[in-house]
DNA sequence: GCCAAGATTTGAACGCGTTCGAATTCGGCG
DNA sequence: CGCCGAATTCGAACGCGTTCAAATCTTGGC
């Protein structure tokens, strides 16, 4: 997208895209499991941003104090974020409530961007949770995808204005908070799962090449669901709602015709590609 | 910027201030902003966005002293994002190389996003300018659309990691550079007839549903390779050109089968689908 | 030639996210 | 206890995008 638009506009402004970029300088340290978050004190190099890896910074002594601390400011924060709006949240203000320096946040969220994966995680778990229960008496698959998709959709409507000021954030390649980066992975493997599961309670009949990536297809299909609804200005966006109801039964017919025999070759070409180019590479095996 | 999320009480939604803020800040000064950039006599700053198509601000006077300032100025910043990268290049440093001050950049361009607005045209203006001559030879709809991208890719190169850097303004919904914007319309509207002729030319036969649609379409294929391109850290980019070679294939493909019969229902939806959706509502009914 | 009304230009703030060196607390070991 | 190194906390300071009241320059009418 960036690069070809042309707009022209006079009355905007945007204050708040100051923050510079996470890693200019320094690369990517890679190495170093991230496993452990935590970090690796070492006090040494690092500096900075600490490893590309590690998410917010999580504490040794993993309980008590530090732990609390970094707790209270992570709930005071979504609190405000809540209350305010992300952009109108200035760190101070977390600080001051929280009754820290400002300092001490940044001593455990790496940015304030990192405050926020706690509503990605909090939106996802709710997902995973609800779901079941709405999926339990449907076996079509257009009902179950359809029905996964209202139900996010009911879940993240309280923050969708907060989601559309997060959007370019998460949008940039270069954030943790990207769905595509490798941060986000596990959440990502999550989301995939769920839908495997909506795939496999189905009684959709589907060649075999297909039902191994579907999930994963279905995915980047929410993705782009996502997408639109963070785009979407209409009033409780009806509009996402509406585009649900239509592309999901798209969608469904879709997968049941990719058992047709003309289409083969397409299908098998399509499959290829994905899997090559757009797909995540689990545990790839020995090269690239 | 801010807007504000709405709180966990039910939905209500406040309109006074969850305009999206691009304005919002004017919104303090209400009444004469007098400001409205540019020229634009007309329409006057009027509500929202409305009046947002004026560019950025575009001097009276339009010819002599200011219009030299303004060039001067714009010259010198993307002078120095090239140079320097878009992050690492500072307001004052466009000011002070461009030997003017912080404030009359500002006087001219409402914001350091709007200074980029140059390199896009930059892009578009080249791609239209070159393409011409590598299609003529070209009759295959396949060999056409995957030269447009060839092309693109080729001009578009040297600003890979700029755009990267980019992509984060870009890809927010309240941002003109957004391309799904309003003020991005004309640049948007200039790549589609592009597309519209790389299908005249070609001698794809398609279905008369299609090849009103199909212009359109190709732009948003068109947007996510440039996403794709966004996101790839390969060298050189080479993972995108694989991507386009195999994927305009496909495409191809999809187009030369969209006449099949069986498939018919299932077109015929899928192009409802996108243009009530997603598709652009050029000259929308009556008024807007 | 003079002067008011803009247009243009200035640079010192402002508020923000983030950094960093130093201060403080904590936990264990002699 | 006393002491040391690490974990934690502090808050002043940095660099940034942006704003704004005031200074300067142009222009056109008299």
């Amino acid at each position: 997208m960036s690069t070809e638009t042309n707009p022209a506009a006079g009355d905007s402004r945007s204050d708040d895209d100051n923050r510079s970029d996470y890693d200019s300088d320094n690369g990517v340290v890679p190495g170093a499991d991230d496993g452990h978050p935590g970090g690796t004190e070492a006090g040494a190099g690092a500096g900075q941003a600490a490893g590309g890896l590690a998410r917010t910074r999580v504490p040794k002594t993993n309980s008590s104090k530090s732990e609390q601390t970094r707790t209270l400011i992570l709930e005071t924060a979504l609190r405000l974020f809540r209350e305010r709006g992300y952009d109108r949240t200035t760190m101070r203000a977390i600080a001051e409530e929280a009754g820290v320096s400002v300092g001490n946040a940044y001593y455990y969220f790496a940015s304030k961007e990192h405050l926020v994966q706690g509503f990605y995680d909090l939106i996802a778990d709710e997902h995973r949770e609800r779901l079941p229960a709405r999926l339990a008496d449907k076996r079509d698959f257009g009902d179950r995808l359809r029905t996964a998709l209202d139900v996010w959709m009911a879940i993240a409507a309280p923050y969708h204005e907060f989601s559309a000021q997060l959007f370019k954030n998460a949008a940039d390649p270069a954030s943790p908070l990207s769905p595509f980066s490798a941060e986000s992975e596990p959440a990502r493997n999550a989301v995939i799962e769920l839908y495997r599961g909506v795939l496999a309670g189905s009684d959709a009949k589907l060649d075999a090449d297909i039902a191994e990536l579907l999930p994963e297809l279905l995915w980047l299909y929410h993705m782009g669901i996502v997408l639109y609804w963070v785009y979407d200005r209409s009033p409780d966006t009806v509009r996402t709602t509406r585009l649900v109801a239509r592309a999901t039964a798209v969608v469904a017919r879709l997968v049941a015709l990719s058992r047709f025999k003309i289409l083969r070759p397409l299908v098998r070409e399509a499959k290829d590609l994905l899997s090559e180019f757009v797909l995540v590479q689990r545990r790839a095996g020995t090269g690239t």
